[in-house]
DNA sequence: GTCAGCAGTGTAACTGCGTTACAGGAGATG
DNA sequence: CATCTCCTGTAACGCAGTTACACTGCTGAC
Protein backbone atom coordinates (compact mmCIF):
# COMPACT_ATOMS: atom_id res chain seq x y z
CA UNK A 1 0.00 0.00 0.00
CA UNK A 2 2.65 2.20 1.35
CA UNK A 3 0.47 5.29 2.72
CA UNK A 4 0.95 8.58 0.40
CA UNK A 5 4.16 7.90 -1.07
CA UNK A 6 7.56 9.18 0.14
CA UNK A 7 8.67 12.39 -1.73
CA UNK A 8 12.51 13.74 -1.48
CA UNK A 9 10.46 16.91 -0.50
CA UNK A 10 9.43 15.99 2.64
CA UNK A 11 12.33 14.34 3.12
CA UNK A 12 14.39 17.51 2.87
CA UNK A 13 11.44 19.22 4.92
CA UNK A 14 11.72 16.77 7.71
CA UNK A 15 15.05 17.45 7.93
CA UNK A 16 14.92 21.10 7.69
CA UNK A 17 12.81 21.22 11.10
CA UNK A 18 15.22 18.63 13.12
CA UNK A 19 18.19 20.67 11.93
CA UNK A 20 16.22 23.90 12.90
CA UNK A 21 15.16 22.51 16.39
CA UNK A 22 18.19 20.53 17.46
CA UNK A 23 21.40 21.29 15.20
CA UNK A 24 22.95 19.47 12.50
CA UNK A 25 24.66 16.79 15.12
CA UNK A 26 20.45 15.81 15.40
CA UNK A 27 20.19 14.65 11.69
CA UNK A 28 20.90 11.00 12.08
CA UNK A 29 19.93 8.87 9.21
CA UNK A 30 17.99 6.74 11.13
CA UNK A 31 16.14 9.33 13.20
CA UNK A 32 14.58 11.09 9.91
CA UNK A 33 13.69 7.50 8.68
CA UNK A 34 11.72 6.86 12.50
CA UNK A 35 10.28 10.64 12.18
CA UNK A 36 8.67 10.06 8.81
CA UNK A 37 7.93 6.61 9.47
CA UNK A 38 9.94 4.83 7.02
CA UNK A 39 12.94 2.88 6.71
CA UNK A 40 16.43 4.49 6.52
CA UNK A 41 16.61 3.04 2.48
CA UNK A 42 14.03 4.86 1.08
CA UNK A 43 15.81 8.03 2.58
CA UNK A 44 18.91 6.98 1.03
CA UNK A 45 17.11 6.20 -2.13
CA UNK A 46 15.91 9.57 -2.39
CA UNK A 47 18.65 11.76 -1.00
CA UNK A 48 21.66 9.82 -1.69
CA UNK A 49 23.42 9.98 1.41
CA UNK A 50 23.90 12.62 4.82
CA UNK A 51 26.53 14.72 2.89
CA UNK A 52 23.78 15.27 -0.02
CA UNK A 53 20.82 15.92 2.08
CA UNK A 54 23.18 18.68 4.15
CA UNK A 55 23.77 19.84 0.84
CA UNK A 56 20.75 20.03 -0.43
CA UNK A 57 19.39 21.73 2.90
CA UNK A 58 21.72 24.76 2.55
CA UNK A 59 20.83 25.06 -0.84
CA UNK A 60 17.41 25.59 0.49
CA UNK A 61 18.82 27.99 2.84
CA UNK A 62 20.35 30.28 0.19
CA UNK A 63 17.29 30.48 -1.79
CA UNK A 64 15.25 31.31 0.41
CA UNK A 65 17.43 34.57 1.61
CA UNK A 66 16.82 35.66 -2.01
CA UNK A 67 17.47 39.08 -3.00
CA UNK A 68 18.31 42.06 -0.48
CA UNK A 69 17.21 45.67 -1.11
CA UNK A 70 18.90 48.11 0.19
CA UNK A 71 17.17 50.39 2.24
CA UNK A 72 18.63 54.69 2.74
CA UNK A 73 19.31 57.51 0.49
CA UNK A 74 23.33 57.95 0.91
CA UNK A 75 24.96 54.81 -0.72
CA UNK A 76 26.94 54.50 2.56
CA UNK A 77 23.63 53.84 4.40
CA UNK A 78 22.20 52.01 2.28
CA UNK A 79 25.31 48.82 2.19
CA UNK A 80 24.71 49.16 6.01
CA UNK A 81 21.28 48.25 5.17
CA UNK A 82 22.00 45.54 3.40
CA UNK A 83 24.78 44.46 5.42
CA UNK A 84 22.30 44.58 8.35
CA UNK A 85 19.61 42.55 6.89
CA UNK A 86 21.71 40.19 5.29
CA UNK A 87 23.14 39.40 9.20
CA UNK A 88 19.21 39.17 10.11
CA UNK A 89 18.58 36.51 7.69
CA UNK A 90 21.71 34.66 8.70
CA UNK A 91 21.37 34.91 12.37
CA UNK A 92 17.52 33.31 11.97
CA UNK A 93 19.30 30.41 10.89
CA UNK A 94 22.32 29.94 13.35
CA UNK A 95 21.87 25.75 12.71
CA UNK A 96 22.46 26.28 8.79
CA UNK A 97 25.14 29.01 9.20
CA UNK A 98 27.50 26.53 10.69
CA UNK A 99 26.44 24.08 8.04
CA UNK A 100 27.49 26.21 5.05
CA UNK A 101 30.76 26.96 7.25
CA UNK A 102 31.51 23.55 7.37
CA UNK A 103 30.93 23.23 3.57
CA UNK A 104 32.78 25.91 2.48
CA UNK A 105 30.04 27.68 0.88
CA UNK A 106 30.19 30.78 2.26
CA UNK A 107 30.80 32.23 -1.22
CA UNK A 108 27.64 30.75 -1.92
CA UNK A 109 25.83 32.70 0.77
CA UNK A 110 27.46 36.15 -0.30
CA UNK A 111 25.41 35.61 -3.60
CA UNK A 112 22.16 37.62 -2.84
CA UNK A 113 23.55 40.62 -1.10
CA UNK A 114 26.73 40.87 -3.91
CA UNK A 115 24.65 42.71 -6.64
CA UNK A 116 23.22 45.30 -4.35
CA UNK A 117 26.48 45.92 -2.82
CA UNK A 118 27.97 46.38 -6.32
CA UNK A 119 25.63 48.54 -7.42
CA UNK A 120 25.85 50.73 -4.41
CA UNK A 121 29.26 50.87 -5.02
CA UNK A 122 29.29 52.01 -7.90
CA UNK A 123 27.40 54.50 -7.46
CA UNK A 124 29.81 55.91 -4.61
CA UNK A 125 31.94 56.20 -7.29
CA UNK A 126 33.89 53.32 -6.74
CA UNK A 127 35.01 51.57 -9.97
CA UNK A 128 36.74 48.52 -10.97
CA UNK A 129 39.36 46.57 -8.79
CA UNK A 130 38.74 48.98 -5.73
CA UNK A 131 35.02 48.19 -5.91
CA UNK A 132 35.76 44.87 -6.17
CA UNK A 133 37.73 45.10 -2.85
CA UNK A 134 34.89 47.35 -1.08
CA UNK A 135 32.27 44.78 -1.78
CA UNK A 136 34.35 42.29 -0.54
CA UNK A 137 35.28 43.63 2.73
CA UNK A 138 31.87 44.00 3.49
CA UNK A 139 30.58 40.45 2.61
CA UNK A 140 33.79 38.95 4.47
CA UNK A 141 32.91 41.31 7.69
CA UNK A 142 28.98 40.15 7.38
CA UNK A 143 29.67 36.70 7.33
CA UNK A 144 33.04 36.49 10.08
CA UNK A 145 30.60 38.43 12.25
CA UNK A 146 27.55 36.08 11.84
CA UNK A 147 30.04 33.22 12.45
CA UNK A 148 31.84 34.88 15.84
CA UNK A 149 28.76 35.42 17.06
CA UNK A 150 26.44 32.42 16.16
CA UNK A 151 29.52 30.32 17.98
CA UNK A 152 29.44 32.28 21.51
CA UNK A 153 25.76 31.56 20.93
CA UNK A 154 25.58 27.78 20.51
CA UNK A 155 28.39 27.59 22.91
CA UNK A 156 27.73 29.90 25.37
CA UNK A 157 29.45 28.11 28.55
CA UNK A 158 32.41 30.53 28.45
CA UNK A 159 34.19 30.55 31.61
CA UNK A 160 34.04 34.12 32.88
CA UNK A 161 37.50 35.29 32.77
CA UNK A 162 38.30 37.39 35.77
CA UNK A 163 39.09 40.78 34.86
CA UNK A 164 42.78 41.21 36.17
CA UNK A 165 43.79 44.87 36.96
CA UNK A 166 45.83 45.68 34.53
CA UNK A 167 48.02 49.53 34.08
CA UNK A 168 45.45 50.44 31.36
CA UNK A 169 42.58 49.32 33.49
CA UNK A 170 43.50 51.42 36.11
CA UNK A 171 43.62 54.33 33.80
CA UNK A 172 40.35 53.90 32.12
CA UNK A 173 37.89 52.15 34.50
CA UNK A 174 35.06 53.00 32.11
CA UNK A 175 36.98 50.93 29.54
CA UNK A 176 37.73 48.31 32.04
CA UNK A 177 34.15 47.77 32.59
CA UNK A 178 32.80 47.80 29.14
CA UNK A 179 35.32 45.27 28.38
CA UNK A 180 34.07 42.86 31.42
CA UNK A 181 30.38 43.15 30.00
CA UNK A 182 29.54 40.29 27.15
CA UNK A 183 29.39 42.76 23.91
CA UNK A 184 26.05 43.83 22.52
CA UNK A 185 26.43 41.79 18.80
CA UNK A 186 23.59 44.05 17.53
CA UNK A 187 25.58 47.36 18.23
CA UNK A 188 29.17 46.22 17.43
CA UNK A 189 27.73 45.32 14.19
CA UNK A 190 26.22 48.69 13.08
CA UNK A 191 28.84 50.23 14.49
CA UNK A 192 31.81 48.40 12.91
CA UNK A 193 30.01 48.16 9.48
CA UNK A 194 29.45 52.05 9.91
CA UNK A 195 32.92 52.64 10.30
CA UNK A 196 34.30 49.91 7.47
CA UNK A 197 31.95 51.09 4.89
CA UNK A 198 32.61 55.02 5.92
CA UNK A 199 36.41 54.29 5.16
CA UNK A 200 36.11 52.35 1.79
CA UNK A 201 33.89 54.84 0.29
CA UNK A 202 35.95 57.65 0.96
CA UNK A 203 38.59 56.08 -1.05
CA UNK A 204 36.07 56.34 -4.06
CA UNK A 205 36.03 60.46 -3.52
CA UNK A 206 39.84 60.71 -3.26
CA UNK B 1 57.21 -3.89 31.11
CA UNK B 2 55.54 -1.40 29.59
CA UNK B 3 58.21 0.63 27.62
CA UNK B 4 58.88 3.75 28.20
CA UNK B 5 55.37 4.46 30.19
CA UNK B 6 53.25 6.76 28.44
CA UNK B 7 52.51 10.11 29.47
CA UNK B 8 49.83 13.19 29.21
CA UNK B 9 51.93 15.04 27.36
CA UNK B 10 53.11 12.38 24.87
CA UNK B 11 49.03 11.68 24.30
CA UNK B 12 48.76 15.49 23.92
CA UNK B 13 51.44 15.99 21.32
CA UNK B 14 50.31 13.13 19.02
CA UNK B 15 46.75 14.28 19.10
CA UNK B 16 48.04 17.44 17.78
CA UNK B 17 50.20 16.28 15.50
CA UNK B 18 47.33 14.30 13.99
CA UNK B 19 44.82 17.34 14.27
CA UNK B 20 47.70 19.16 12.14
CA UNK B 21 49.04 17.04 9.46
CA UNK B 22 44.99 15.51 9.16
CA UNK B 23 42.09 17.91 10.29
CA UNK B 24 40.39 17.26 13.83
CA UNK B 25 38.30 14.47 12.25
CA UNK B 26 41.51 12.43 11.64
CA UNK B 27 41.59 12.13 15.62
CA UNK B 28 40.01 8.98 16.46
CA UNK B 29 40.68 7.65 19.67
CA UNK B 30 41.73 4.47 18.56
CA UNK B 31 43.66 5.85 15.61
CA UNK B 32 45.86 8.06 18.43
CA UNK B 33 46.00 5.05 20.62
CA UNK B 34 47.32 2.71 17.50
CA UNK B 35 50.04 5.93 16.54
CA UNK B 36 51.27 5.35 20.15
CA UNK B 37 51.71 1.85 19.96
CA UNK B 38 49.30 1.74 23.44
CA UNK B 39 45.36 0.69 23.90
CA UNK B 40 42.54 3.27 23.92
CA UNK B 41 42.17 2.69 27.60
CA UNK B 42 45.08 4.23 28.44
CA UNK B 43 44.84 7.41 25.88
CA UNK B 44 41.51 7.83 28.24
CA UNK B 45 43.20 7.02 31.71
CA UNK B 46 45.54 10.14 30.90
CA UNK B 47 42.77 12.73 28.87
CA UNK B 48 39.37 11.72 30.24
CA UNK B 49 37.37 11.84 27.04
CA UNK B 50 37.86 12.96 23.66
CA UNK B 51 36.45 16.13 24.14
CA UNK B 52 38.80 17.32 27.01
CA UNK B 53 41.39 16.17 24.95
CA UNK B 54 40.46 18.44 22.43
CA UNK B 55 40.04 21.00 24.98
CA UNK B 56 43.90 20.57 26.08
CA UNK B 57 44.68 20.97 22.83
CA UNK B 58 43.17 24.39 22.03
CA UNK B 59 44.51 25.23 25.58
CA UNK B 60 47.76 24.76 24.18
CA UNK B 61 47.43 26.88 21.00
CA UNK B 62 46.16 29.52 22.92
CA UNK B 63 48.77 29.26 25.23
CA UNK B 64 51.54 29.39 22.06
CA UNK B 65 49.95 32.40 20.51
CA UNK B 66 51.39 34.39 23.50
CA UNK B 67 51.77 37.85 23.73
CA UNK B 68 51.23 39.94 20.72
CA UNK B 69 53.99 43.15 20.31
CA UNK B 70 52.61 46.24 17.99
CA UNK B 71 54.98 47.52 15.52
CA UNK B 72 54.94 51.02 14.07
CA UNK B 73 54.31 54.52 14.44
CA UNK B 74 50.87 55.54 14.69
CA UNK B 75 48.53 54.06 16.57
CA UNK B 76 46.31 53.10 13.41
CA UNK B 77 49.83 51.36 11.83
CA UNK B 78 50.33 49.47 15.14
CA UNK B 79 47.08 48.59 15.34
CA UNK B 80 46.48 47.42 12.00
CA UNK B 81 49.76 45.15 12.59
CA UNK B 82 48.44 43.51 15.94
CA UNK B 83 45.45 42.53 13.68
CA UNK B 84 48.18 41.05 10.62
CA UNK B 85 49.94 39.15 13.46
CA UNK B 86 47.33 37.60 15.15
CA UNK B 87 46.09 36.64 11.80
CA UNK B 88 49.24 35.36 10.91
CA UNK B 89 48.98 33.14 14.27
CA UNK B 90 45.94 31.75 13.55
CA UNK B 91 46.09 30.34 9.67
CA UNK B 92 49.23 28.81 10.94
CA UNK B 93 46.98 26.93 12.90
CA UNK B 94 43.83 26.30 10.46
CA UNK B 95 41.99 23.32 12.25
CA UNK B 96 42.86 24.52 15.37
CA UNK B 97 41.03 27.70 14.47
CA UNK B 98 38.07 25.46 13.70
CA UNK B 99 38.16 23.68 16.58
CA UNK B 100 38.40 26.50 18.48
CA UNK B 101 35.27 27.96 16.62
CA UNK B 102 32.90 24.83 17.42
CA UNK B 103 34.07 24.59 21.15
CA UNK B 104 33.01 28.54 21.33
CA UNK B 105 36.22 29.23 22.91
CA UNK B 106 36.73 32.21 20.52
CA UNK B 107 36.74 34.80 23.30
CA UNK B 108 39.74 33.41 24.79
CA UNK B 109 41.50 33.16 21.30
CA UNK B 110 41.13 37.06 21.58
CA UNK B 111 42.52 37.63 24.81
CA UNK B 112 46.98 37.44 23.69
CA UNK B 113 45.99 40.51 21.51
CA UNK B 114 43.25 42.41 23.70
CA UNK B 115 46.13 44.05 25.96
CA UNK B 116 47.89 45.39 23.21
CA UNK B 117 44.87 46.91 21.03
CA UNK B 118 43.59 48.52 24.52
CA UNK B 119 46.64 50.21 24.64
CA UNK B 120 46.99 51.66 21.61
CA UNK B 121 43.36 52.54 21.04
CA UNK B 122 43.98 54.68 24.57
CA UNK B 123 46.98 56.04 22.92
CA UNK B 124 44.75 57.21 20.21
CA UNK B 125 42.23 59.54 22.49
CA UNK B 126 39.71 56.82 22.68
CA UNK B 127 38.47 56.11 26.06
CA UNK B 128 35.29 54.34 27.72
CA UNK B 129 32.71 52.36 26.28
CA UNK B 130 33.89 53.72 22.73
CA UNK B 131 37.47 52.62 23.15
CA UNK B 132 35.85 49.19 24.59
CA UNK B 133 34.06 49.00 21.17
CA UNK B 134 36.67 49.44 18.88
CA UNK B 135 39.10 46.66 20.38
CA UNK B 136 35.94 44.49 20.02
CA UNK B 137 35.36 45.68 16.82
CA UNK B 138 39.26 44.88 15.81
CA UNK B 139 38.88 41.50 17.63
CA UNK B 140 35.54 40.18 15.57
CA UNK B 141 37.04 41.48 12.16
CA UNK B 142 40.02 39.20 12.69
CA UNK B 143 38.55 36.18 13.76
CA UNK B 144 35.56 36.34 11.87
CA UNK B 145 37.97 36.97 8.49
CA UNK B 146 40.24 34.14 9.67
CA UNK B 147 37.17 31.97 10.19
CA UNK B 148 35.87 32.71 6.37
CA UNK B 149 39.36 32.39 5.40
CA UNK B 150 39.98 29.09 6.70
CA UNK B 151 36.57 27.66 5.69
CA UNK B 152 37.27 28.16 1.78
CA UNK B 153 40.78 27.06 2.38
CA UNK B 154 39.93 23.67 3.67
CA UNK B 155 37.05 23.21 1.43
CA UNK B 156 38.21 24.53 -2.00
CA UNK B 157 35.92 22.25 -4.20
CA UNK B 158 33.19 25.13 -4.45
CA UNK B 159 31.69 25.16 -8.42
CA UNK B 160 32.38 28.08 -10.21
CA UNK B 161 29.74 30.28 -10.71
CA UNK B 162 29.70 30.91 -14.31
CA UNK B 163 29.51 34.86 -14.01
CA UNK B 164 26.43 36.34 -15.13
CA UNK B 165 26.34 39.36 -17.73
CA UNK B 166 24.28 41.79 -15.67
CA UNK B 167 23.79 45.46 -16.21
CA UNK B 168 26.68 46.44 -14.13
CA UNK B 169 28.86 43.92 -15.22
CA UNK B 170 28.54 45.83 -18.79
CA UNK B 171 28.88 49.33 -16.98
CA UNK B 172 32.16 48.10 -15.43
CA UNK B 173 34.19 45.43 -16.89
CA UNK B 174 37.01 45.53 -14.71
CA UNK B 175 34.96 45.40 -11.52
CA UNK B 176 33.40 42.35 -12.97
CA UNK B 177 36.70 40.75 -13.92
CA UNK B 178 38.02 41.20 -10.11
CA UNK B 179 35.11 39.64 -8.56
CA UNK B 180 35.11 36.99 -10.92
CA UNK B 181 39.15 36.15 -9.68
CA UNK B 182 39.41 34.46 -6.20
CA UNK B 183 39.85 37.05 -3.73
CA UNK B 184 43.53 37.71 -2.40
CA UNK B 185 42.82 37.24 1.46
CA UNK B 186 46.36 38.83 2.79
CA UNK B 187 45.47 41.85 0.61
CA UNK B 188 41.89 42.22 1.51
CA UNK B 189 42.05 41.61 5.29
CA UNK B 190 44.51 44.69 5.16
CA UNK B 191 43.09 46.81 3.71
CA UNK B 192 39.41 46.02 5.37
CA UNK B 193 41.14 46.12 8.67
CA UNK B 194 43.06 49.66 7.87
CA UNK B 195 39.45 51.27 6.89
CA UNK B 196 38.21 50.08 10.23
CA UNK B 197 40.91 50.99 12.20
CA UNK B 198 40.95 54.52 10.31
CA UNK B 199 37.05 54.88 11.08
CA UNK B 200 37.59 53.44 14.08
CA UNK B 201 40.08 55.99 15.41
CA UNK B 202 38.47 59.12 13.74
CA UNK B 203 36.06 59.22 16.44
CA UNK B 204 38.56 59.63 19.06
CA UNK B 205 39.38 63.44 17.50
CA UNK B 206 36.10 64.05 16.78
C1' DG C 1 -3.84 -12.45 -18.83
C1' DT C 2 0.64 -12.60 -17.87
C1' DC C 3 5.06 -11.33 -17.44
C1' DA C 4 9.24 -8.22 -17.50
C1' DG C 5 10.79 -4.18 -15.50
C1' DC C 6 10.98 -0.20 -12.73
C1' DA C 7 10.13 2.61 -8.47
C1' DG C 8 10.18 2.37 -3.83
C1' DT C 9 10.40 -0.06 0.69
C1' DG C 10 12.01 -3.14 4.45
C1' DT C 11 15.32 -6.46 6.96
C1' DA C 12 19.53 -7.22 8.49
C1' DA C 13 23.85 -6.73 8.22
C1' DC C 14 28.97 -4.35 7.89
C1' DT C 15 32.27 -1.01 9.50
C1' DG C 16 33.89 2.48 12.45
C1' DC C 17 33.21 5.63 16.15
C1' DG C 18 33.40 7.02 21.51
C1' DT C 19 33.20 4.84 25.67
C1' DT C 20 33.51 1.60 29.51
C1' DA C 21 33.32 -2.86 32.53
C1' DC C 22 36.57 -5.68 33.92
C1' DA C 23 40.67 -8.32 34.44
C1' DG C 24 44.92 -8.01 35.13
C1' DG C 25 50.55 -6.35 35.47
C1' DA C 26 54.31 -3.53 37.74
C1' DG C 27 56.20 -1.54 41.43
C1' DA C 28 56.09 0.49 46.04
C1' DT C 29 54.91 -0.34 50.93
C1' DG C 30 53.67 -3.07 54.92
C1' DC D 1 54.35 -12.60 50.99
C1' DA D 2 50.24 -9.55 50.81
C1' DT D 3 48.16 -5.35 49.48
C1' DC D 4 47.44 -1.09 47.42
C1' DT D 5 47.83 2.27 43.69
C1' DC D 6 48.88 3.39 39.09
C1' DC D 7 48.47 2.06 34.57
C1' DT D 8 47.50 -1.13 30.55
C1' DG D 9 45.00 -4.51 27.66
C1' DT D 10 40.69 -7.40 26.11
C1' DA D 11 36.35 -7.30 24.82
C1' DA D 12 32.35 -5.55 24.68
C1' DC D 13 28.03 -1.88 24.22
C1' DG D 14 25.45 1.45 21.68
C1' DC D 15 24.99 4.41 17.94
C1' DA D 16 26.43 6.35 13.63
C1' DG D 17 26.45 6.02 8.11
C1' DT D 18 25.94 2.88 4.62
C1' DT D 19 24.61 -1.04 1.74
C1' DA D 20 23.41 -5.96 -0.12
C1' DC D 21 19.46 -8.08 -1.01
C1' DA D 22 14.80 -9.59 -1.02
C1' DC D 23 10.40 -7.87 -1.57
C1' DT D 24 5.90 -5.20 -3.08
C1' DG D 25 3.10 -2.77 -6.15
C1' DC D 26 2.45 -0.75 -10.38
C1' DT D 27 2.93 0.06 -15.54
C1' DG D 28 3.33 -1.19 -19.98
C1' DA D 29 4.32 -4.78 -23.72
C1' DC D 30 2.98 -8.79 -25.76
Amino acid sequence: MSRTVLTREQVLQAADDLVRQHGPDALTMRGLAARLGTAVTSIYWHVGNRESLLDALVERAVEEIGAIQPAGRTPATRIVSVARRLRGELRARPHLIAMVHERGLTERVFLPAQRALVREAHTAGLRGARAAEAVRAVQFQVVGFVLVECARELAPAEPRERPRKTASARKDPALARALARPADPERLFTASMRALVKSLLAQGNA
